[in-house]
DNA sequence: CGATATACCTTGACAGGCGAGGTACTGCGC
DNA sequence: GCGCAGTACCTCGCCTGTCAAGGTATATCG
Protein backbone atom coordinates (compact mmCIF):
# COMPACT_ATOMS: atom_id res chain seq x y z
CA UNK A 1 0.00 0.00 0.00
CA UNK A 2 1.22 3.57 -0.26
CA UNK A 3 0.99 3.85 3.50
CA UNK A 4 4.24 1.81 3.89
CA UNK A 5 5.73 2.86 0.91
CA UNK A 6 8.00 5.51 1.77
CA UNK A 7 9.46 3.12 4.65
CA UNK A 8 10.28 0.32 2.34
CA UNK A 9 11.79 3.25 -0.15
CA UNK A 10 15.44 1.54 -0.86
CA UNK A 11 14.57 -2.02 -0.44
CA UNK A 12 13.51 -2.25 -3.85
CA UNK A 13 17.04 -3.57 -4.79
CA UNK A 14 16.97 -6.58 -2.42
CA UNK A 15 13.58 -7.52 -2.73
CA UNK A 16 13.84 -8.12 -6.39
CA UNK A 17 17.17 -10.04 -5.80
CA UNK A 18 15.97 -12.20 -2.85
CA UNK A 19 13.29 -13.34 -5.63
CA UNK A 20 16.23 -14.00 -8.03
CA UNK A 21 18.01 -15.83 -5.73
CA UNK A 22 15.20 -18.51 -6.18
CA UNK A 23 15.05 -18.70 -9.68
CA UNK A 24 15.36 -17.03 -13.50
CA UNK A 25 12.17 -14.76 -13.15
CA UNK A 26 10.71 -11.98 -15.15
CA UNK A 27 9.15 -8.73 -13.82
CA UNK A 28 5.85 -9.41 -14.25
CA UNK A 29 6.12 -12.89 -12.32
CA UNK A 30 8.23 -10.66 -9.23
CA UNK A 31 5.73 -8.46 -8.58
CA UNK A 32 2.52 -10.94 -8.74
CA UNK A 33 5.39 -13.04 -6.05
CA UNK A 34 5.48 -9.87 -3.99
CA UNK A 35 2.00 -9.08 -3.90
CA UNK A 36 1.49 -12.94 -3.17
CA UNK A 37 3.69 -13.31 -0.26
CA UNK A 38 2.71 -9.77 1.37
CA UNK A 39 -1.05 -11.00 1.22
CA UNK A 40 -1.37 -8.09 -0.94
CA UNK A 41 -0.35 -5.62 0.96
CA UNK A 42 2.93 -4.06 -0.96
CA UNK A 43 3.56 -4.17 -4.45
CA UNK A 44 6.00 -2.63 -6.54
CA UNK A 45 4.76 -0.13 -8.78
CA UNK A 46 5.85 -1.00 -13.10
CA UNK A 47 7.92 2.26 -13.60
CA UNK A 48 9.99 1.24 -9.71
CA UNK A 49 10.35 -2.41 -11.01
CA UNK A 50 12.02 -1.52 -14.71
CA UNK A 51 14.27 1.06 -13.52
CA UNK A 52 14.98 -1.01 -10.60
CA UNK A 53 16.39 -3.83 -13.18
CA UNK A 54 18.10 -1.09 -15.56
CA UNK A 55 20.21 0.03 -11.93
CA UNK A 56 20.72 -3.94 -11.38
CA UNK A 57 22.16 -5.20 -14.46
CA UNK A 58 24.27 -1.53 -15.02
CA UNK A 59 25.79 -2.33 -11.39
CA UNK A 60 26.45 -6.04 -12.55
CA UNK A 61 24.20 -7.74 -10.24
CA UNK A 62 21.89 -8.77 -13.01
CA UNK A 63 21.88 -9.97 -16.21
CA UNK A 64 18.99 -11.29 -18.91
CA UNK A 65 17.21 -12.67 -21.73
CA UNK A 66 14.99 -13.01 -23.59
CA UNK A 67 12.30 -16.28 -22.71
CA UNK A 68 10.99 -18.25 -25.51
CA UNK A 69 8.46 -16.02 -26.89
CA UNK A 70 6.41 -18.52 -29.46
CA UNK A 71 3.48 -18.39 -27.44
CA UNK A 72 2.34 -15.18 -25.27
CA UNK A 73 4.03 -11.81 -24.54
CA UNK A 74 7.73 -11.88 -25.08
CA UNK A 75 9.41 -12.67 -22.02
CA UNK A 76 12.48 -10.61 -20.49
CA UNK A 77 14.66 -13.21 -18.17
CA UNK A 78 16.84 -11.75 -15.45
CA UNK A 79 18.90 -14.01 -13.36
CA UNK A 80 21.32 -13.37 -10.63
CA UNK A 81 25.23 -12.99 -11.14
CA UNK A 82 27.85 -14.15 -7.91
CA UNK A 83 28.49 -10.29 -7.38
CA UNK A 84 24.48 -9.85 -7.21
CA UNK A 85 24.66 -13.04 -4.82
CA UNK A 86 27.20 -10.99 -2.45
CA UNK A 87 25.37 -8.02 -2.67
CA UNK A 88 22.24 -9.58 -1.57
CA UNK A 89 24.16 -11.24 1.41
CA UNK A 90 25.22 -8.09 2.55
CA UNK A 91 21.86 -5.91 2.14
CA UNK A 92 20.10 -8.71 4.09
CA UNK A 93 22.58 -7.78 7.06
CA UNK A 94 22.57 -4.18 6.60
CA UNK A 95 18.86 -4.52 6.78
CA UNK A 96 19.09 -6.44 10.32
CA UNK A 97 21.44 -3.67 11.44
CA UNK A 98 19.30 -0.93 9.92
CA UNK A 99 16.07 -2.53 11.74
CA UNK A 100 18.18 -2.66 15.24
CA UNK A 101 19.16 1.05 14.84
CA UNK A 102 15.70 2.18 13.86
CA UNK A 103 13.97 0.33 16.57
CA UNK A 104 16.67 2.00 18.99
CA UNK A 105 15.19 4.97 17.59
CA UNK A 106 11.53 4.24 17.93
CA UNK A 107 10.74 3.75 21.66
CA UNK B 1 26.81 5.40 8.56
CA UNK B 2 26.58 5.34 4.79
CA UNK B 3 25.77 2.12 4.80
CA UNK B 4 22.41 2.75 5.97
CA UNK B 5 21.29 5.64 5.40
CA UNK B 6 19.72 4.59 2.39
CA UNK B 7 17.67 1.99 4.43
CA UNK B 8 16.58 4.74 6.98
CA UNK B 9 15.92 7.14 4.45
CA UNK B 10 11.92 8.23 4.80
CA UNK B 11 12.63 7.63 8.90
CA UNK B 12 13.77 10.53 9.44
CA UNK B 13 10.43 12.41 10.42
CA UNK B 14 9.77 9.95 13.08
CA UNK B 15 13.15 9.34 14.66
CA UNK B 16 13.32 12.86 15.35
CA UNK B 17 9.32 12.84 16.78
CA UNK B 18 10.69 10.33 18.70
CA UNK B 19 12.93 12.60 20.35
CA UNK B 20 10.45 15.18 20.77
CA UNK B 21 7.97 12.94 22.79
CA UNK B 22 10.52 13.21 25.61
CA UNK B 23 10.90 16.66 25.91
CA UNK B 24 11.50 19.75 24.36
CA UNK B 25 14.90 20.27 22.07
CA UNK B 26 17.24 21.57 19.46
CA UNK B 27 18.85 20.39 16.50
CA UNK B 28 22.08 19.78 17.79
CA UNK B 29 21.06 17.99 20.67
CA UNK B 30 18.23 15.67 18.73
CA UNK B 31 21.70 14.69 16.72
CA UNK B 32 23.68 14.15 19.43
CA UNK B 33 20.99 11.84 21.32
CA UNK B 34 20.83 9.94 17.93
CA UNK B 35 24.34 9.11 17.33
CA UNK B 36 24.36 8.18 21.42
CA UNK B 37 21.54 5.89 21.37
CA UNK B 38 22.82 4.26 18.07
CA UNK B 39 26.39 4.09 19.73
CA UNK B 40 27.86 6.52 16.94
CA UNK B 41 26.44 3.95 14.02
CA UNK B 42 23.97 6.69 12.60
CA UNK B 43 23.69 10.22 12.67
CA UNK B 44 21.59 12.43 10.68
CA UNK B 45 23.59 14.81 8.29
CA UNK B 46 22.63 18.96 8.84
CA UNK B 47 20.81 19.34 5.92
CA UNK B 48 18.72 16.84 6.38
CA UNK B 49 17.91 17.72 10.37
CA UNK B 50 17.24 21.55 9.32
CA UNK B 51 15.28 20.30 6.06
CA UNK B 52 13.32 18.13 8.19
CA UNK B 53 12.54 20.43 10.63
CA UNK B 54 11.23 22.95 8.09
CA UNK B 55 8.70 19.93 6.84
CA UNK B 56 7.52 19.40 9.93
CA UNK B 57 6.91 22.82 11.11
CA UNK B 58 4.99 23.06 8.32
CA UNK B 59 2.70 20.17 8.26
CA UNK B 60 1.63 21.19 11.88
CA UNK B 61 3.46 18.26 13.83
CA UNK B 62 6.08 20.40 15.48
CA UNK B 63 6.26 24.47 16.31
CA UNK B 64 9.41 26.29 17.44
CA UNK B 65 10.55 29.04 19.75
CA UNK B 66 13.89 30.53 20.39
CA UNK B 67 15.66 29.50 23.54
CA UNK B 68 17.36 32.27 25.92
CA UNK B 69 20.46 33.26 24.40
CA UNK B 70 22.44 34.70 27.03
CA UNK B 71 25.22 32.35 26.48
CA UNK B 72 26.18 30.81 23.52
CA UNK B 73 24.68 30.14 20.55
CA UNK B 74 21.34 30.63 20.21
CA UNK B 75 18.68 27.31 20.30
CA UNK B 76 15.91 26.66 18.37
CA UNK B 77 13.84 24.63 20.44
CA UNK B 78 11.40 22.16 18.93
CA UNK B 79 7.96 21.13 20.84
CA UNK B 80 5.86 18.28 19.40
CA UNK B 81 2.42 18.84 18.84
CA UNK B 82 -1.07 16.99 19.61
CA UNK B 83 -1.08 16.15 15.61
CA UNK B 84 2.40 15.36 15.78
CA UNK B 85 2.03 13.47 18.67
CA UNK B 86 -0.95 10.94 16.58
CA UNK B 87 1.61 11.12 13.64
CA UNK B 88 4.17 9.50 15.30
CA UNK B 89 2.19 6.58 17.09
CA UNK B 90 1.25 6.14 13.70
CA UNK B 91 4.21 5.92 12.30
CA UNK B 92 5.56 3.75 14.84
CA UNK B 93 2.69 1.63 13.86
CA UNK B 94 3.67 1.77 10.11
CA UNK B 95 6.97 1.08 10.62
CA UNK B 96 6.02 -2.11 12.70
CA UNK B 97 3.89 -3.17 9.66
CA UNK B 98 6.32 -2.39 6.90
CA UNK B 99 8.88 -4.42 8.97
CA UNK B 100 7.16 -7.24 8.73
CA UNK B 101 6.35 -6.57 4.93
CA UNK B 102 10.35 -6.43 4.51
CA UNK B 103 11.22 -9.21 6.78
CA UNK B 104 8.91 -11.34 4.52
CA UNK B 105 9.89 -10.38 1.52
CA UNK B 106 14.07 -10.70 2.78
CA UNK B 107 13.91 -14.82 3.59
C1' DC C 1 -15.12 -7.95 -31.72
C1' DG C 2 -14.08 -6.00 -27.37
C1' DA C 3 -12.52 -6.73 -22.79
C1' DT C 4 -9.21 -8.65 -19.81
C1' DA C 5 -4.86 -10.51 -18.63
C1' DT C 6 -0.19 -11.00 -19.73
C1' DA C 7 4.10 -8.63 -20.57
C1' DC C 8 7.17 -5.04 -21.68
C1' DC C 9 8.95 -0.02 -21.84
C1' DT C 10 9.71 5.44 -21.52
C1' DT C 11 9.14 10.13 -20.07
C1' DG C 12 9.06 13.65 -16.83
C1' DA C 13 7.98 15.38 -12.41
C1' DC C 14 8.70 15.25 -7.49
C1' DA C 15 10.59 14.58 -2.81
C1' DG C 16 14.12 13.43 0.43
C1' DG C 17 18.99 13.15 1.48
C1' DC C 18 23.13 15.46 1.68
C1' DG C 19 27.82 17.67 0.19
C1' DA C 20 29.49 22.05 0.35
C1' DG C 21 29.51 26.25 1.98
C1' DG C 22 28.36 30.09 5.21
C1' DT C 23 27.39 32.69 9.94
C1' DA C 24 28.22 33.58 14.95
C1' DC C 25 29.54 32.83 19.75
C1' DT C 26 32.46 30.55 23.70
C1' DG C 27 36.41 28.66 25.86
C1' DC C 28 40.90 26.68 25.70
C1' DG C 29 45.87 26.49 25.00
C1' DC C 30 49.96 28.84 23.51
C1' DG D 1 46.04 38.22 21.60
C1' DC D 2 45.18 34.63 18.29
C1' DG D 3 43.95 30.48 16.36
C1' DC D 4 41.32 26.43 16.89
C1' DA D 5 37.76 23.32 18.36
C1' DG D 6 33.19 22.96 19.80
C1' DT D 7 28.44 24.62 19.87
C1' DA D 8 24.60 26.05 17.08
C1' DC D 9 22.21 27.59 13.24
C1' DC D 10 21.11 27.96 8.06
C1' DT D 11 20.93 27.71 2.57
C1' DC D 12 21.86 26.22 -2.22
C1' DG D 13 21.87 22.91 -5.59
C1' DC D 14 22.73 18.24 -7.05
C1' DC D 15 21.58 13.31 -7.08
C1' DT D 16 18.81 9.35 -6.71
C1' DG D 17 14.68 6.56 -6.27
C1' DT D 18 9.74 6.49 -6.85
C1' DC D 19 5.87 6.62 -9.65
C1' DA D 20 1.77 8.63 -12.46
C1' DA D 21 0.85 8.63 -17.02
C1' DG D 22 1.21 7.07 -21.22
C1' DG D 23 2.48 3.68 -24.86
C1' DT D 24 3.17 -1.20 -27.37
C1' DA D 25 1.92 -6.17 -28.46
C1' DT D 26 -0.14 -10.88 -27.86
C1' DA D 27 -3.51 -14.56 -26.18
C1' DT D 28 -7.96 -15.94 -24.37
C1' DC D 29 -12.72 -15.84 -23.38
C1' DG D 30 -17.48 -14.57 -23.94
Amino acid sequence: MSLTADLIRGHTDSIILAHLMEKDSYGYEINKAIQATTGGDYELKEATLYSAFRRLEQAGWISSYWGDATIGARRRYYAITPSGQRFYYQSREEWQHAKRIIDALLP
